[in-house]
DNA sequence: ATCCTCCCCTAC
DNA sequence: TAAGGTAGGGGAGGAT
């Protein structure tokens, strides 16, 4: 039954790896079954490749026994067994990520516990027995949880000494009585809640006392907590990731897996009956339950790195040699791991995994505007498809087949699918809706390659055919014997050996000393996945993407109208027609005619049978799932054949029901299932029992997040390879959110940290090994408190939150970060310094900050810089002339942007912010310079703007508008507010048409301006000293200059662009030194404020030029010198301050102001960030202590 | 109730 | 040498 012990698991469960499901299969026969597949009764088959990665890798599917250290027989052979299996004791033979492989968890475990107990009886004798020093801890049953002082070690020696009983697991909580620990996670809070949880001292102080003293006394609270090892938010679950999904799932492996066997078909399982659900079948299958009784230990992960290293040695601590001897090499540590310069390209280049994701959204993308395309009615060309000419399909396939075509560069490196096209099959005629959603069942197939690569593989391979054969980065030939490199997909001979995906090559030599390695060649996956799905789109009413190898398709309307072509002819020749296997025969040649590759297809009403039916189907044949076979079909299975349930499912089933095959599961209630599993998933199963799967075919559904995961290679000496390596990969999520024109407003950053139990090097060679798994997230502020897609704004997010974790670089083994809550990009310009640009201003110099920035060194930068902020040397250097306000015309407008409160725009929903940000952009920005600007504006629109009101998808804009105004006026006479009074002054400037036509203005597009704008653009049109000049008070912090130009240090930012002129004018103030500086307006402070923040983007700024402007601004707030609109005055400029260094500087606003100098005096970007908030805090403290005195309280800016 | 956040789980 | 990525579903439990 070679069949049942080396078939490979599907690609996408481990479905074939399943004797139960084998059997179930050959015990049903189905009509139409016989003459459709002649392999049907040799169930070799099934894909494989593509194998996650350990920290998501389900566990073996199907525990038939689990043997426990009660068992001392069991545990002897179990060892024996093992032992067989894995020879050496070297990482491989027993740390594996194939699903084969998780069978030896279970027997660690056992052998764990086994040698535990075996270690208590001996520290008892060694001690001279409990008896000797009382028993006081009689009848204890204690297990200790995560961190405690004292260590585990010595708890539990304790423990024993005094007659209690030491519990290394969790997994028998009926048994055990007390928890000790020092702290707890939130998640063990909740675990423990009804168990006695108490603190190390009530062991420590009972045997000073001599005696038992009562626990209450030291019930532990989690208030107390005695460890705090993060920060207060750090989500810390502690798993040691690829550890405990393997570790901690204690399979029993298969006998079958142990070694290989030849080929016999009538051979039974030893433990799997050949009918009835296998857990009951027996006391050993009870055993198992009882071991598995407590998911805790399973879905929770250590409470503490020792709760992980208290799970003591196992294969986890067998260092790799190869690598430790790599990594003492000092060249080749700086050329091979995550310190080297193209470390992620390299990386991802040859990551199988990175192109699976990568390769199923482009394959969702290209889908999805095929499908767009075909609605919009143009695949016309596709009806000709007279011979001669080819057809659409073919030309598609042409061109996507390889590097010619609408795939340009070099077909050797372009493995991505960007370019190529899909051409949808045109929408069924007529009714075609109706008909699929009526009565008439759909016709879902599942399409799937067989063993993708390996396929790929060998089709210029012939030579190779019929050999064991495997896809893996080792060329394998000469240093096979030890390599750590993982099998992506065997072939079907190799797998008669037992070789599976996942499993190293290693492993798999010693399964077949002979087997064969190929390399990979994604570029020609790629090409033989887009002549797969071109063929499939040809005949496809819908299509799902499902992977680089795999797709669902609904073909009812084809299925349906073979169907009336054939069934005739069909019955005519005594055949039982099936028009759908029959279609999807053709499918399959035209697919192997084409790739040279076989499919397999399974068809049925609906996605989950599909998905099942292709198991059945394969290799290389069809199978149609008829509904009346269904539950006939179904009974035998176990929840983990179906799609989406997997090991915890399985854990959870057999847990709280009882039961985990189908047949049984049938029998529960929709309201058991639900409480086992959770709602939503307790029905689908209810569901999925009886056949029923409503979900329609997904094509087009938006993305959620982008991420970027790197978790092998990570091996850094010190804090700046990390910052380095954090930057690179916050770029890389940049580029990609870029490339989908998206913008995220949250981060997550994911890490792995070496578990304190885990060798320095991990047993796969380079790999993360066991790890402790941190999360971290956080929002993602843009400029503006915007979403963004800049990379250093997301490099300087994870790098602190990173740097919150304060681990030792040395130990991170995993690094990711992933952006949510993404928005449409829209559009906004993104210059090269990476900053963000609203799509209002003003088109960046080409000079990047850098290049103003590299100017100043040390020193002297004022100068240099041309900011020139003198100390002042009487106060009365400091001039403010104030000026008159104006009434309030009452005409309500948006604001001008600048005035916005972006909390409160930030926090508007998405399309009324949107709507806005259109809106502001439509009045800023206007097309190049032309005769005709803003022609394309609706005159209606306009009209409506210039009475003062709008809507937007039907929202009240002029409630907005209202509360997008800066709201902390309240701190004195709202009316006197100048700066951000909602609309002071005439609702227009006096000019007359000719007047503006003078200045090349178009009247039409002056009008329309608020009239903040208009006086602005009348002053720089009228010249300096013209009245209107002087009016304009804006904080504008969206429209601002980033280079500075040499020669004009303080050229004001330039106007918005809704007229055609250059400025005619640049104010300029202070730039001659020595002059001295008077602050006519806010908006000349706020110049100058803007120009030095500007300036020293990249350096701390100057003390004295702080102290000067906390002078400044005291001074406003003092009002002693000036008028009570002084503070007004002072609270404008100090929150445009704050509006330009979180601006520059957002994300350390907040950050604690400790530990900055971990820098080592370096200028990096975190440094520059703390000390402008810092200088900004302290001007702030400054000005609130005279806000105190006179009004108080302290100042507001919010 | 209903949302949101923090995960885990699953798939390829 | 080897390349253990990534997105989405959903549950638990807290916030609202």
């Amino acid at each position: 039954m070679a069949p049942l012990l080396s078939s490979g698991s599907l690609s996408s469960d481990y479905f074939d790896d399943d004797p139960d499901f084998i059997q179930a299969l050959n015990h049903v026969v189905l009509p139409g079954d016989i003459e459709a597949s002649p392999v049907r009764h040799n169930p070799i088959d099934e894909d494989i490749e593509l194998q996650p990665p350990p920290s998501t890798q389900p566990g073996l599917k199907r525990p038939r026994s689990l043997p426990t250290e009660e068992d001392g027989s069991k545990f002897h052979s179990v060892l024996a067994s093992v032992d067989a299996n894995d020879g050496d004791s070297s990482y491989m033979s027993s740390y594996t990520y194939g699903a084969s492989h998780f069978g030896d968890y279970g027997e660690y475990m056992s052998r764990k516990r086994a040698k535990l107990q075996l270690q208590n009886a001996e520290m008892d004798v060694k001690d001279g027995g409990s008896e000797a020093r009382g028993r006081i801890f009689h009848g204890l049953q204690i297990y200790i949880n995560g961190w405690t002082e004292p260590s585990v070690q010595d708890l539990r020696q304790l423990i024993i000494q005094h007659g209690g009983i030491f519990h290394a697991y969790l997994d028998k909580k009926s048994l055990v009585t007390h928890i000790i620990t020092c702290s707890l996670t939130p998640a063990k809070i909740r675990e423990f809640k009804h168990m006695k949880v108490v603190k190390p001292d009530w062991l420590t102080e009972s045997v000073k006392a001599g005696t038992l003293l009562p626990w209450h006394d030291f019930i532990f609270r989690p208030g107390e907590r005695v460890e705090e090892s993060q920060g207060r938010n750090v989500a810390q679950k502690l798993l040691s990731d690829g550890f405990i999904s393997q570790g901690n799932r204690r399979t029993e492996k298969k006998v079958s897996d142990e070694q290989p066997e030849d080929i016999t078909l009538t051979i039974e399982h030893p433990n799997e009956p050949v009918a009835g659900p296998p857990c009951h079948s027996s006391s050993v299958s009870d055993q198992v339950h009882t071991d598995y009784a407590h998911p805790s230990i399973i879905h929770h992960r250590p409470a503490s790195p020792e709760d992980a290293a208290r799970i003591p040695d196992y294969a986890a601590h067998t260092s790799n040699p190869h690598a430790e001897r790599a990594m003492a090499d000092p060249a080749w540590r700086a050329a091979h791991t995550s310190v080297a310069p193209d470390f992620i390209e390299d990386y991802y280049k040859n990551s199988r995994l990175h192109h699976l994701s990568t390769w199923k959204s482009e394959l969702k993308n290209l889908v999805a505007e095929a499908q767009e395309r075909a609605e919009n009615g143009s695949a016309s060309a596709w009806s000709r498809s007279t011979e001669g000419t080819k057809t659409a399909v073919e030309k598609v396939m042409e061109e996507n087949s390889g590097g010619a075509g609408l795939v340009g560069g070099s077909a050797e490196d372009d493995v991505s699918m960007r370019g190529a096209e899909l051409v949808k099959k045109p929408p069924v005629k007529g009714k075609g809706k109706e008909r699929a959603a009526d009565a008439e069942e759909r016709v879902i197939m599942h399409c799937d390659f067989d063993s993708f690569f390996v396929s790929a593989g060998l089709v210029n391979r012939p030579h190779l055919r019929g050999k064991p054969v495997v896809v893996c980065h080792s060329q394998g030939n000469t240093g096979g014997g030890s390599s750590t490199s993982e099998i992506a997909s065997a072939s079907y001979e190799a797998r008669k050996f037992g070789i599976k995906g996942g499993m190293s090559l290693q492993q798999a030599r010693k399964l077949c000393p002979t087997v064969l390695t190929i390399p990979y060649e994604f570029q020609r996956y790629k090409q033989f996945s887009l002549q797969f799905y071109t063929i499939l789109m040809a005949h496809a009413d819908d299509l799902q993407a499902v992977s680089v190898d795999e797709a669902l398709i609904d073909v009812t309307s084809s299925v349906a109208r073979i169907r009336t072509e054939l069934s005739r002819s069909q019955e005519e020749q005594g055949i039982s027609p099936d028009p759908a296997k029959d279609f999807a025969e053709a499918i399959r040649a035209q697919v192997k005619k084409v790739t040279g590759c076989e499919v397999s297809i399974g068809i049925a009403q609906n996605i989950m049978l599909a998905r099942l039916a292709s198991r059945r189907a394969k290799p290389a044949g069809s199978f149609h799932l008829r509904v009346a076979d269904v539950p006939e079909f179904l009974a035998p299975l176990d929840i983990d054949d179906l799609h989406g349930f997997g090991y915890s499912a399985r854990q959870k089933a057999q847990e709280k029901l009882g039961a985990t095959s189908l047949g049984e599961l049938t029998k529960k209630s929709k309201a058991t299932l639900c409480e086992a599993l959770g709602k939503g998933t307790g029905e689908l199963l209810y569901k999925a029992l009886r056949g029923i799967d409503d979900r329609k075919l997904e094509s087009d559904k938006p993305r959620k997040s982008v991420s970027c995961d790197i978790n092998y290679g990570i091996r850094f000496e010190n804090n700046d390879q990390a910052e380095s390596f954090i930057y690179q990969m916050g770029e890389e999520v940049s580029r990609r959110l870029c490339s989908i024109d998206m913008k995220g407003r949250s981060l997550t950053l994911k890490i792995l940290k070496r578990d304190p139990s885990a060798p320095v090097e991990a047993p796969k060679f380079m790999g993360h090994g066991l790890c402790e798994a941190f999360n971290k997230q956080a929002p993602l502020i843009g400029p503006g408190g915007r979403a963004t897609s800049e990379a250093k704004i997301i490099g300087e997010h994870a790098w602190r939150l990173l740097k919150s974790l304060s681990f030792d670089p040395k130990e991170l083994r995993g690094i990711g970060i992933q952006i949510q809550k993404l928005e449409k990009g829209s559009g906004v310009v993104e210059t090269e310094s990476g900053q963000a640009v609203l799509p209002f201003k003003p088109v960046e110099s080409p000079k990047g900050p850098g290049s103003a920035a590299a100017e100043p060194v040390n020193g002297k930068t004022d100068d240099q810089l041309h900011i020139h902020v003198q100390p002042p040397s009487q106060d009365d250097d400091i001039q403010i002339i104030e000026k008159p306000a104006r009434g309030d015309t009452g005409v309500v407008d948006l604001p001008s942007f600048s005035q916005v409160d972006m909390s409160v725009f930030a926090a508007l929903p998405d399309d009324v912010r949107k709507e806005l940000e259109t809106e502001y952009q439509r009045r800023s920005v206007t097309p190049a310079p032309g005769p005709n600007p803003a022609r394309s504006r609706s005159p209606s629109l306009a009209a409506a703007e210039r009475k003062g009101k709008f809507l937007v998808k039907g929202t009240n804009v002029k409630r907005i508008t209202q509360q997008l105004a800066p709201r902390n006026r309240p701190i004195l006479s709202p009316a006197k507010n100048r700066l951000f009074a909602k609309r002071e002054g005439p609702s227009a400037v006096k000019v007359t048409d000719a007047e503006l036509r003078k200045y090349k203005m178009d009247p039409e597009v002056f009008r329309m301006l608020p009239v903040d704008m208009q006086r602005e653009q009348l002053a720089m049109a009228r010249g300096p000293g013209a009245s209107v000049f002087a009016e304009r008070k804006i904080l504008k912090p969206y429209t601002r200059r980033r280079t500075k130009s040499s020669s004009a240090p303080f050229r004001r930012p330039p106007a918005p662009r809704a007229v055609y002129f250059e400025p005619a004018f640049l104010k300029q103030q202070g730039k001659t030194k020595g002059e001295k500086l008077y602050f006519t307006e806010t908006d000349d402070v706020q110049c100058v404020i803007e120009a030095w923040v500007d300036g020293f983007r990249e350096h701390p700024p100057n003390q004295k030029d702080v102290d000067y402007f906390a002078k400044w601004l005291v001074q406003c707030v003092d009002g002693s010198r000036s008028a009570d609109t002084g503070i007004e005055k002072a609270v404008a400029v100090a929150k445009w301050w704050l509006l330009l260094l979180r601006r520059h500087f957002a994300i350390w606003e907040h950050a604690p102001e400790s530990d900055s100098d971990a820098s080592c005096g370096a200028v990096t970007s975190e440094v520059v960030g703390r000390a402008w908030w810092k200088a900004f805090r302290e001007v702030k403290g400054k000005m609130d202590v005279v806000a105190r005195k006179r009004f108080g309280g302290s100042l507001s800016l919010k």
